[in-house]
DNA sequence: TGAAGCTGTCAAAGCGCTTTGAAATTTCCT
DNA sequence: AGGAAATTTCAAAGCGCTTTGACAGCTTCA
């Protein structure tokens, strides 16, 4: 069933038949029920594609899904796929997911975006100095990107936390209760976030006078395997860190269990803050010794970007182009005073 | 660039590109490099609407993400989602995502399939007799799904694992470990592996002519925190069961923490398996105690299943409509012999 | 009563591509 | 050399929709 056989069912043109489904003003009332009412009757639904060629919009935003045989799927992109769902759901968008293996990031967005499959796009996982910035700017096509790029001038609209005040904060918090002895936990070194909280944890520690040993520094993916590696790295360390701050709470995870192992208590002679993503699988506060952690809502941020991709694309109304989100500072019992040296 | 001004630019007709670009055999080798070099300078890619429009084919495979305000996300619909991707980016393929309410689930399949956006749709989250079956077979456009519909005739193309085995086999294990009080962590009720992990449970215990409570079976979202709530409840028990099942490992994480609070030891006072679905963030090997599991990969049914479809579309060769995978039970520590009644 | 202004409807063009069927050119065979 | 066959190219139609510009049919007002 096309508009042309449905406006012929109707005896009509299909100009009005359009018009009267697209809420024109120019179409007797009486005329659109009769449209409407015989659009219920046969399930007639417009062909995208046509409506995407005639009209140049195709109510979607494209992204890319890094992948690649062996590589390893991650949690956050679910989270943020269902924040960003959240929001595409009331406005009838969906979504264009390119999967690309992550060494072909530029080409794949540059194919999406062409393609003229989607309307805009959503582009996370930034790098430092990241070089999809240069050819985004360059499309004319609306996008908002999660995260930041360090080394980048920030001219480009986007969502990113704060993550080096997030970290900066923390490790003040740890600085406080009298710890000396960092360890940072984080996420692969290239990504824009890593560098930020590790920069975070080292300016507030160079307040002190104190340095982040490099030994004392882990990236790696994040997983609750990488957690375990990173922390029995770090407790065999001659002079073992006492303060270890880490980039998600899957890792902590495997830190924790780490911990466990070496017969050490959390919140004792180990204190460990994580950044909580508030992955609804892993609640910071359920873990055996609940868990200090700096939270932002990963789903809230995919909402909020797809309002503000879908709002531009709708062109309603101008939105922010730079947001940065201050996280929270959650005290529960992982954080205590630092253990009297032995 | 469009091909109108592609054709001008070499002076040739639209066809002759067009042919030249999708490898017909009727355009001169020396015209093609000519084309094909002209490709490469202007950057031209083709319009993907129009294409859809003229060749009634997309290159992308639909699904149905559920989501709502305050609908959990689920890590094994990322882990699945990065399977087909793997597949995909192979053939130049791409899913569109069409967000839906989890009790809108028909009509937002319908609108996909209808949408003329997709060429064939992949359906998870298979309830008992499944309503979207129906609707399936009616259209007329490929299909795979995953998992099956406990209560429908199996007359559909679908990939699903042996649950009813996976958890008979777990479940004759541990009864020949000597364990007679059980309890079952299991995933939401109306879903249909769920369904069938129960029975698989039930009839191996029918064998031994023993039941499962009602108290000892917990339907629930799988996340640490259920798992956490549903494992307290199991042990404030009268009669305490000494040989849990879980329907994953994410609830086993729950779970064991649990164990651990109630000062009992995993794998001798209680044993555990779980389902492993072979997520990256929690390997069951580096649990604390080590967990025996029932395994198989999500991921790579996703990759399978994108292979089937793709395939379809394509018409690259018939595939079997309906494939069974057998789990693996890996025996780990989490499961010892039964207690002694105390 | 006729010009002017609304309303509601329509025919047709156009979005960028593929594909059909025909035309132009080259090659082959007798 | 002459005609058939094979090769290469082309013009035009069509995919299903939106939108422009025109046109009837009614009101309205001087």
């Amino acid at each position: 069933m096309n508009l042309k056989q449905l406006s012929e069912l109707l005896g009509l043109s299909q100009t009005t038949v359009s018009r009267a489904l697209n809420g024109y003003p120019e179409v007797n009332e009486a005329t659109r029920e009769r449209v409407l009412q015989a659009v219920k009757e046969t399930g007639y639904r417009p062909n995208k594609a046509a409506q995407r060629l005639a009209t140049g919009k195709a109510g979607s935003i494209g992204l890319v899904m890094p992948t690649a045989p062996g590589h390893q799927s991650d949690v956050h992109f679910g989270e943020f796929l269902a924040g960003l769902g959240e929001e595409a759901v009331r406005h009838d968008f969906h979504f264009v997911i390119m999967p690309a293996d992550p060494d072909d990031e530029v080409a794949a967005l540059r194919r999406l975006a062409i393609s003229g499959n989607v309307d805009a796009l959503f582009v996370a996982y930034m790098r430092g100095h990241d070089p999809r910035l240069a050819m985004l700017k360059s499309l004319s096509m609306p996008y908002v990107v999660h995260g930041r790029s360090f080394g980048s001038e920030p001219d480009y609209p986007f969502l990113d936390i704060d993550n080096e005040g997030a970290f900066y904060d923390a490790t003040r918090l740890l600085l406080q209760l009298g710890h000396t002895r960092f360890a940072l936990m984080n996420g692969p070194m290239h990504l824009d976030f890593a560098i930020r909280r590790r920069n975070g944890v080292m300016s507030a520690l160079a307040e002190r006078r104190l340095t982040l040993d490099e030994d004392c520094v882990s990236h790696a993916l994040m997983t609750d395997e990488q957690g375990l590696l990173a922390m029995e790295r770090f407790l065999q360390l001659p002079e073992r860190p006492t303060a270890i701050l880490c980039s998600s709470t899957v890792l902590a995870l495997g830190a924790i269990r780490a911990v466990n192992q070496a017969g050490l208590r959390l919140g004792e002679d180990i204190s460990l803050i994580a950044h909580d993503d508030v992955l609804p699988l892993l609640k910071p506060e359920n873990f055996s010794v609940p868990l200090t952690t700096t939270r932002s809502s990963l789903r809230a941020a995919g909402a909020r970007i797809a309002q503000r991709l879908i709002g531009t694309v709708k062109q309603a109304g101008p939105f922010p182009d730079q947001e940065l989100w201050k996280t929270e500072l959650i005290v529960r019992s992982s954080t205590g005073p630092a253990p009297q040296r032995s």
